[in-house]
DNA sequence: ATTTATCTACGAAAATATTCGTAATAAAAT
DNA sequence: ATTTTATTACGAATATTTTCGTAGATAAAT
């Protein structure tokens, strides 16, 4: 038994994740149609081929092996859910994705993505926030 | 031939590209030797196998294929040293890692990382610095 | 009642990433 | 000079992830 602190979810397992997440359950089929529509949505308008019904149903049923996802029988077919968290999951992801790219540096990754990426006032604004607390509890 | 911008480094290659970019340039051994030390610091004391020289020779020479190192000849022996640069890779996978992790919401990831990662003093004064000057750019 | 559509199960192919063994060569040590 | 050590090249074995085809079962449509 993995604890379930260790499981990272593969690519495309964290695809199905955040559609689980947004629907609470699903049948397969739903999740399959979000990912088409998700990948329709995305760029490369050329060569992207849909994926198959039976791909994400495999793809559900291994994470139902691996605790990612939970199910129950509902009639003829199943509901399934996620069975981790997603801040939960997303810090995990966070904290591995800190170490791999920016050496471990947490305060750099987030100077990076103020520096660059698009944030709107109101954003500022919850994030002076979070910091002036911060420096609350620090300043103790 | 594959655009820069859209090459993905896999996380193997990362860890070595990590590894240039500190050294500058490396041999295969010196990287090697680095891959090594790196795994001792890390976790799992227990069923961690050393990875083999030929290993890292066989990645380097694929990335070198990739254009994401460059390599000259120094005597018998080759100098390897990353192609690409480390802060735009890290904005490449910043913003795929964001995509995929928090739906897009880059404050979504800079929230999280403020409320749950170890952040110094010096540290918020930087951020407050940055938050200022967009508040600035975006108030005109 | 029969056919068609839809579902699950699951093995296995395909694609991708990682690791390693072996050969050829050259330098260094003896 | 010979042996030992260190280097690159590279095919191939492993491991992991993703995709799919086929079979069997059940519901829905005709």
């Amino acid at each position: 038994m993995e604890s379930i602190q260790s499981i990272k979810p593969t690519e495309s397992e964290l695809e199905i994740l955040q559609i689980l997440w947004q629907l609470g359950k699903a049948t397969v089929r739903q999740v399959n149609d979000e990912l088409r529509e998700a990948a329709q949505r995305n760029a490369a308008r050329s060569k992207m081929k849909d994926v198959g019904y039976t791909t994400t149903l495999k793809l559900l049923q291994i994470m139902n092996v691996k605790n990612i996802v939970s199910r129950t029988e509902e009639g003829r077919y199943h509901l399934y859910k996620a069975a981790i968290g997603e801040e939960q999951t997303q810090q995990l992801l966070l904290g591995k994705f800190v170490d791999a790219t920016f050496r471990g540096s947490a305060m750099k990754l987030v100077m990076q993505t103020l520096g660059n990426q698009d944030v709107s006032m109101d954003e500022l604004e919850e994030i002076k926030k979070l910091i002036a607390e911060k420096e609350r509890s620090l300043g103790l």
